[in-house]
RNA sequence: GGGCGAAUAACUCAGUUGGUAGAGUGCAACCCUUACAAGGUUGAAGUCACAGGUUCGAGCCCUGUUUCGCCCA
């Protein structure tokens, strides 16, 4: 396949292979430690080593994508550090299954065994999603890929636990955490799901101590009579009326033979239930801190498995916690204690991992301090040194930061990094260590262990924007690099991660680890519905890629991902923006049988056309074996240097320009502007307007206002009106030096695009840029379309304007054919009628362009009302368009036609007449729109009075 | 229970300091006009959820209501 002819629709398969193999091997990703350009930086957010992609990473890693090729285009140093956490309890999981399958218990293979299996998965299967999000084109600098688990992150882990540590931030303790029967493990708070759940609440009844049975007693309202076996007391509110002369002090726990106390606490809420509170200590954090406060005994009735112990009895001990509740409330209801049940919504805690239900469990286990670690977070972002954008997300982190609780940090798992504190069996001596020791610090035993559990994942991912960068060691790459430009990431994690990478970053690098979070939107269904495998509404990107192309996907993502929004993905939507894909490929086709033209009309300056001929074939030839190979390095042609490569060519002297096929730069446009006409300088400068806006909004995270800019402006303004205004020219109606001034645009405004395209659509647009004549190299060497100092002297709202007439004319004489169903062939022959000398130069200077777009056979311009008979009319400004049908005129129809066109004028000027005729709108409202509206009523006035005036005319030939 | 957000054309959504509503898709009609039928031209279509308020003027600001979604407890 050669790019010297494009095929005609445009086939991602293979071509985005071949550039992303291109680009690997060029380094383009690459990131240099040091250097004299502007720094950009960002790290990926890692996704899980388990994870397999989904619609949410398309997304996140689509926007870097556009930033990070977009800042490269700019010409900075762009890092984005790539890479995956070690996900302890996910992938654990996955090992633990594949042994289960060979019917191997983790326990049987022993610690240092599972843990080897366990980095074997991960080299056999372990980083699948890398390669996943290679096929999105995601230009990480892949060389510096990171692992949770690698040595480096490792050893940064282990120096923040001691420092934090000895800082007394991480400590140990007995408090209830929640536990994860299942994983076997313990879950910090954030890693619980909670879900609604139909339960029922059950009132039952504790007899008081004295009581011979009968209804004295309390009643208490509890969803979990399981855990009755380990109340230590029954609370009230002391404000509570009903309890006011309550004389009894003890209870008697039934089915146990145990006494509890009746305590008072204002704790108790009044509203629910009965007012009467069991109280579990082990088994609920709230009970727990009831019974720090009374001095409560703690019974563990539930262990690790989920099953209860001893202490729930001889009838009880070795259920499981649910059969327990069944068969306990059996049992009261056959002692009359039940009082009532009644159907109850509540919210039940589940594992993030495995769905399984938590039980809220008393257990020793390490913790973060984390308030003081919040307060620098959350004033980090108080004080604008890290933005949160959109910003309304910075009220729910503060919100979570100023109420944070301890951390649970310790996990009962082998997959992971243990915890570097060691004891002696011999003296009981702590020892937290950077270094592991081998024997105690304090009575020199060698006796000593390492504590079993290891840290949670998200402990070592909150290091990631320095660790990954060869913290602790003070590398050129955290000079360079560090704080990071921006973190891209979804809402979901704001706290797992966003919050403490915010916290560790500002302790242990003293800076804030980005100057920028931008949220980004959740991907959902079509029907709004987040996307699970439980509800088979998932898209498969790889799916959607492969089908579409990974430039429409991703330019639908970055259209759909405005902010503050969800994004609702549906595979009709990546369609549409395939056809868009594929209107670019045949607007470059069209334009590239123009610039190659030279050679087969060999037009009588056989050296100078030769030579580009000759320059493409040779690229094309050379792409065949390495794609885009550089066959021509000519610097002045590349982008940034819009530089004119005349006399660097060894071509016997003869300019560039002179072919036809020069660099197409800003300066070559300016050297023949003589030959160009309103729509060459129309279109250079909404090219300038659009570079400008895709810009912005790149650079304001409105990625959908960019990609919108870019669409519009690439089908409605490029395709739609300005090729088909420069066919003529393109083929030599107009003259040579028309055709090459043209030609010269043409380029240039292409180059334009795809330079303002490619952070979108990487693929389409180096291969297209590939088959440019005028360029050399990679489209990731080149610089954005200057649209600031330079580039922006093209910039004419002007000449915007008076095309924007000229345009109009041509609508309207479409709109008449179209109206009155006359048949596109058919020629027609149309008077202009203005007063107005701007409005008749443009048309006089534009009649060509007019005549071509309208089909018109031939065009008259009057400077007086002459009107000609059987016409059809329309008003744009000042001028009348008489559409002459002689013979063909449909009265009725144009009747209908005109009465529909002066209904709509009619309604605008009433509403404006209605302002301007309030006093104190006149007298309010600022000067600038009074005129506004003043001009708009004049303008709408004179259309009407037009309009209306023809109308007369037709019925008067009507009858 | 607390918080956040959404409600705009048939559908999916834009609408950035308040100036009188836009796009894509879909729909209808016509057209294979020398890049593209994955296309072109034209057209129809909205009480901006509801009720108040501020203002000369509200899709936008304020208050309340309804419906839906999410987060936290």
């Amino acid at each position: 396949m050669s790019s010297e002819s494009l095929e005609k629709g445009y086939e991602p398969s293979g071509i985005e292979e071949k550039w992303y193999r291109y680009w690997l091997e060029k380094g383009f990703f690459a990131a240099q430690d040091k250097s004299d350009q502007k720094a950009f930086s960002i790290v990926i957010p890692p996704p899980n080593v388990t994870g397999v992609l989904h619609m949410g990473h398309a997304l996140n890693i689509t926007i870097q994508d556009i930033m990070c090729r977009y800042r490269r285009l700019c010409g900075d140093n762009v890092l984005w550090m790539p890479g995956t956490d070690h996900a302890g309890i996910a992938t654990q999981n996955v090992v633990e299954k594949n042994l289960a399958n060979q019917g191997i218990t983790r326990d049987q293979l022993g610690r240092e065994k599972f843990v080897e299996a366990v980095w074997k998965w991960r080299e056999e299967s372990g980083g699948a999603i890398i390669n996943q999000l290679k096929r999105l084109g995601a230009s990480c600098d892949w060389d510096r890929e990171r692992f949770t688990m690698d040595q480096g992150l490792s050893d940064a882990v282990r120096k923040v636990f001691v420092r934090l540590y000895r800082d007394g931030l991480i400590y140990q303790g007995q408090y209830i955490i929640n536990w994860c029967p299942r994983c076997r493990t313990a879950l910090a708070d954030l890693e619980v799901d909670h879900e609604e759940h139909d339960s029922f609440l059950y009132y039952i009844r504790y007899p008081f101590e004295g009581s011979s049975g009968g209804k004295e007693g309390l009643v208490v309202a509890t969803t979990r009579p399981e855990t009755m076996f380990g109340d230590t007391a029954v609370a009230i509110n002391p404000d509570d009326e009903r309890y006011k002369s309550l004389t009894e002090t003890k209870v008697r726990l039934p089915l146990t033979d145990r006494i509890i106390p009746v305590i008072k606490d204002g704790y108790v809420d009044t509203a629910f239930g009965t007012g009467a509170l069991k109280v579990t200590p082990a088994h609920d954090p709230n009970d727990f801190n009831l019974g720090e406060t009374h001095g409560l005994e703690r019974i563990k009735v539930i262990d690790d498995d989920g099953i209860m112990t001893e202490q729930a009895g001889e009838k009880f001990k070795g259920l499981d916690r649910f059969e327990c509740r069944k068969k306990a409330v059996k049992e009261l209801e056959d002692l009359g204690l039940i009082v009532k049940t009644e159907p109850l919504k509540n919210s039940v805690g589940h594992c993030y991992r495995c769905k399984t239900v938590v039980e809220p469990s008393l257990s020793k286990q390490w913790f973060v301090k984390a308030g003081p670690l919040a307060k620098v977070a959350a004033d980090a972002v108080r004080d604008g040194k890290t933005r949160i954008i959109p910003a309304n997300w910075a009220k729910t982190y503060f919100d979570w930061l100023d109420n944070i609780q301890d951390w649970c940090i310790s996990r009962q798992i082998w997959w992971g990094h243990r915890i570097p504190v060691w004891k002696c069996l011999e003296c009981d001596q702590i020892m937290v260590e950077e270094v592991d020791p081998d024997k105690c610090s304090l009575c020199g035993s060698s006796d000593i262990v390492q504590e079993s559990d290891v840290l949670d994942t998200w402990f070592s991912s909150a290091l990631w924007p320095f660790s990954t960068m060869g913290w602790p060691e003070d590398t050129e790459l955290l000079k360079t690099f560090y704080p990071t430009n921006v973190l891209v990431t979804g809402f979901d994690i704001l706290f797992f991660w966003v919050a403490r990478m915010m916290m560790m970053g500002t302790r242990f690098m003293g800076e804030i680890p980005f100057k920028d979070v931008y949220i980004h939107a959740l991907v959902r269904d079509e029907h709004g519905k987040k996307m699970s495998k439980s509800k088979g509404n998932v898209i498969d990107p790889l799916k959607v890629i492969d089908e579409y192309g990974a430039d429409a996907f991703r330019f639908t993502l970055a259209v759909f991902a405005a902010q503050g929004r969800d994004v609702r993905m549906s595979q009709e939507r990546v369609e549409g923006y395939r056809h868009f894909v594929n209107k670019l490929w045949n607007a470059a086709r069209f334009a590239m049988i123009h610039f190659k033209d030279d050679k087969e009309n060999g037009d009588g300056h056989e050296n100078a056309s030769s030579l580009p001929a000759n320059e493409m074939n040779l690229k094309c030839q050379d792409q065949d074996a390495t794609p885009g190979g550089q066959i021509y390095k000519s610097d002045g042609c590349g982008g940034e240097a819009d530089k004119i490569a005349v006399s660097q060519e060894p071509d016997g002297g003869i300019n560039k320009t002179d072919s036809g096929n020069c660099c197409c730069s800003a300066d070559c446009i300016a050297s023949m502007e003589s030959s160009c006409s309103i729509t060459e300088k129309w279109i250079l400068s909404r090219s300038c307007a659009t570079a400008a806006a895709v810009r912005a909004g790149i650079e304001n995270y409105r990625f959908n206002e960019a990609a919108g800019a870019i669409y519009q402006f690439i089908w409605h303004e490029f395709c739609d009106w300005y090729l088909e205004a420069a066919k003529p020219a393109l083929y030599e109606k107009e003259g040579r030096a028309r055709r090459i001034a043209v030609k010269t645009v043409l380029g240039k405004v292409l180059k334009d695009i795809l330079l303002m395209l490619h952070p979108f659509m990487p693929f389409v647009t180096e291969e297209i840029w590939n088959a440019l004549p005028m360029v050399t190299g990679s489209i990731m060497e080149a610089r954005y379309p200057d649209c600031n100092i330079t580039g922006q002297r093209f910039r004419n709202t002007d000449i915007e304007q008076q095309m924007s007439f000229v345009f109009d004319l041509v609508s309207s004489v479409r709109n008449i054919r179209g109206e009155m169903n006359i048949q596109p062939a058919m020629q027609l022959n149309v008077t202009f009628c203005t007063e107005d000398g701007e409005e008749q130069r443009l048309i006089r200077e534009n009649s060509g362009l007019v005549k071509n777009l309208a089909r018109l056979e031939s065009l008259y311009l009057s400077e007086t009302d002459s009107v000609p008979p059987s016409c059809a009319t329309a008003v744009v400004k000042a001028t009348t368009i008489y559409v002459s049908l002689k013979g063909v005129i449909d009265f009725e129809k144009e009747e209908q036609r005109l009465e529909k066109e002066i209904g709509k004028v009619t309604k605008e000027l009433i509403s404006v007449s209605k302002r301007l005729s309030n006093e104190s709108f006149l007298d309010k409202a600022p000067d600038d729109v009074v005129e506004k509206v003043k001009e708009q009523q004049q303008m709408l006035q004179e259309k009407s009075d037009t309009l209306k005036s023809n109308l007369e005319r037709i019925k008067k030939m009507k009858a």
